[in-house]
RNA sequence: UGUCUCAUGGUGUAAUGGUAGCACUGCAGUUUUUGGUACUGCCUGUCAAGGUUCGAAUCCUUGUGAGACAACCA
């Protein structure tokens, strides 16, 4: 494990976005100054799909010297909410970021109405009191030029006192916008007279009722990030057309030889997952979910519930990159991620999900043995912890087998296994009810193979884990699959996403067994059992139940969650 | 029948005119006190057709396919 750190690394080859601003410092784009933002709207919960912009806006100033603000888009009040911004600045700590300044689009407001006027008064935007649907039909089809406002040549003047009243709270919102004045024929669509300015009597969950009138996303994003300073504005792949409008608005008003540029990356899919704000929001509000944070939700919060570290969260970004190809990541390099980082670190512990008593008729009835287990077997630092044995143990149900093949390396009978940490036992029958089910295992163990003695290096195939029936816990386990059944949910667009929902996506089942020491291991945050799985402590549990994972983990995994 | 963008194994991503590599997945094998881990090997790729060039994944042309854009959302 650790000759892998001596492997030379080869020089991780850069993205086409890391590459563009070693160009922009060489040539000395704005002076070589680096500053990016973060601008989440306040509208809901982080995603792993915002992980990876974080990931990219934090990380180019980190690594280029540069500072990045964490900047709230916060123009649209009827849908943004307090609850989300201390949210979201958690999530963001969470993944170990510090923003250098955070700040609210809300705060450019004033800035942002004095050039919408300025734009009036120069002639280039106009209040239009068509509805909606009007506006829509003039506005042609991206293969026919629109045609022009009935209001487009209104004058200057009484655009200005029409839009000084937009904000008053005269004006009902949709009877009339401010739009910019620039081409109903232009092959972009965005160019055909963009609205600037909606009326919205929703209150602001930062300024109240100051406002009526609120600023678009593309009159309000270039100009914040010309306000703040930004020489670097990193989006997704769908604002690629809204560049050229970007661009024209700061050419407006801007003349310093200072100027920010968008750069756009592809924006995360991964198979099995839905990452629709929209959807996830109505998961929440139907109760399909326990909230934002259920395990099985696509969160940055719902990731960590799920035993997700910050840093697997990385390496996953790592390895995915960012080009501007619409890509669909195979949910199995999410999972690989926190495997190899739980494995590197987790605390081993014992777990019997789906127990079965086994009894070892010669270990004498009431003697119990501290057993030593290694914490973690490729890192000797990590220690060691006891488990109590006792003549009466509980075992995995399927890792008996009565009528077993050739292949089943486990345990059946008149075959010998060996108990992890423990005794080599050798199988001699069970017990049945009267519907054959199973209820009870026999065996005898061999004294001489306790491990450590000599005779305990016997090759025995299997291996087994096990708790002592008298020393174990019962504890709620939550099994969780994936909260999807189709690979690709996007691609079912039309379909009502909840016919999508996985029936088994939760289980409860409250025969498990732990054993004792997990409950005073709190100051533990991962654990991993190897066959079964990872095993992670939810930081913000208090109670002692498990959840079990089924897509982390090898096969499985387990997160102890609160209540 | 518009504008813009994209196309490399099953998936994702490198190679920036000079040996198509890496990771994940899958399949084999070695080691193993859990069938895990670790290590080794294997499978599979430049969308197509032309052109430029000593040499093309890379440059050019045409075609094909995919996506974005017609919210008083961001």
């Amino acid at each position: 494990m650790t000759d892998k750190k001596d492997n030379q690394e080869t020089p991780k080859s850069l993205n086409f976005i890391e590459q563009m601003v070693e160009k922009d410092i060489q040539e000395g784009r704005n002076n070589g100054r680096i500053q990016t933002r973060f601008p989440p709207e306040p509208n809901g919960y982080l995603h792993i799909g915002h992980a990876k912009a974080i990931c990219m806006d934090f990380g180019i100033a980190e690594k280029y010297n540069g500072t990045c603000n964490l900047r709230f888009d916060d123009t649209n009040p009827s849908k943004e909410e307090v609850e989300y911004v201390d949210a979201i600045q958690e999530d963001i700590q969470w993944l170990g970021y510090k923003w250098d300044k955070i700040c609210f689009t809300s705060e450019y407001f004033q800035q942002l109405w004095d050039l919408a006027v300025q734009f009036i008064k120069d002639g280039k935007a106009y209040i239009d009191e068509q509805s909606s649907d009007e506006m829509a039909k003039q506005k042609g089809t991206p293969t026919e030029a629109g045609t022009a406002s009935p209001f487009r040549s209104r004058p200057m003047e009484e655009s200005l006192k029409l839009f000084e009243k937009m904000n008053t709270g005269e004006i009902p919102e949709g009877a009339m916008v401010l739009r910019a004045k620039i081409d109903m024929a232009a092959s972009n669509m965005h160019f055909r007279d963009p609205i600037m300015y909606r009326v919205v009597n929703h209150p602001h969950h930062r300024t109240g009722t100051t406002w009526k009138a609120y600023p678009m996303y593309d009159f309000a994003h270039g100009q914040s990030d010309y306000f703040e300073g930004v020489t670097h504005s990193l989006c997704t792949l769908e604002f690629e057309v809204h560049r050229p409008l970007y661009n024209w608005y700061i050419d407006q008003f801007a003349n310093s030889d200072y100027r920010p540029y968008q750069t756009e990356f592809n924006r995360l899919n991964i198979t099995y997952t839905v990452m629709s704000k929209r959807k996830m929001l109505q998961l929440v509000q139907e109760g399909l979910v326990t909230g934002w944070d259920d395990p099985r939700m696509p969160t940055i919060g719902g990731l960590r519930r799920r035993g997700y570290t910050p840093a697997s969260i990385h390496s996953f970004i790592d390895k995915i990159g960012y080009t501007k190809y619409e890509a669909l990541n195979d949910v199995s390099l999410l999972e690989s991620s926190i495997r190899e980082d739980l494995n590197e670190k987790a605390t081993r512990v014992s777990a019997v999900i789906d127990p079965i008593k086994l009894i070892l008729t010669n270990y004498p009835e009431d003697q119990v043995e501290m057993m030593e287990a290694v914490n973690n077997p490729g890192d000797e630092t990590a220690g060691k912890h006891e488990i109590p044995f006792t003549k009466e143990l509980y075992i995995e149900r399927n890792d008996f087998m009565e009528d077993a093949p050739k292949k089943f390396f486990r345990m059946t009978i008149d075959k010998e296994v060996r108990l992890k940490s423990a005794y080599i036992i050798k199988c001699t029958g069970c017990k049945k009810d009267e519907a054959g089910n199973i209820t009870e295992v026999y065996a005898e163990y061999d004294p001489q193979t306790k491990s450590g003695m000599p005779e305990s290096n016997r090759k025995v195939k299997g291996t087994i884990h096990w708790v002592s029936v008298e020393h174990s816990l019962p504890a709620e386990v939550r099994i969780y699959d994936r909260l999807f059944n189709v690979e690709n949910p996007s691609e079912e667009k039309e379909t009502d996403f909840r016919d999508l929902l996985n029936p088994d996506s939760l289980i409860v089942n409250t025969a498990a067994r732990v054993e004792p020491w997990l409950k005073n291991a709190k100051h533990m945050e991962n654990f991993q059992f190897q066959r079964t799985g990872y095993f992670n402590i939810d930081p913000d549990s208090t109670a002692d139940k498990l959840v079990f994972n089924k897509t982390v983990g090898l096969k499985d995994s387990w997160t102890k969650k609160n209540s």
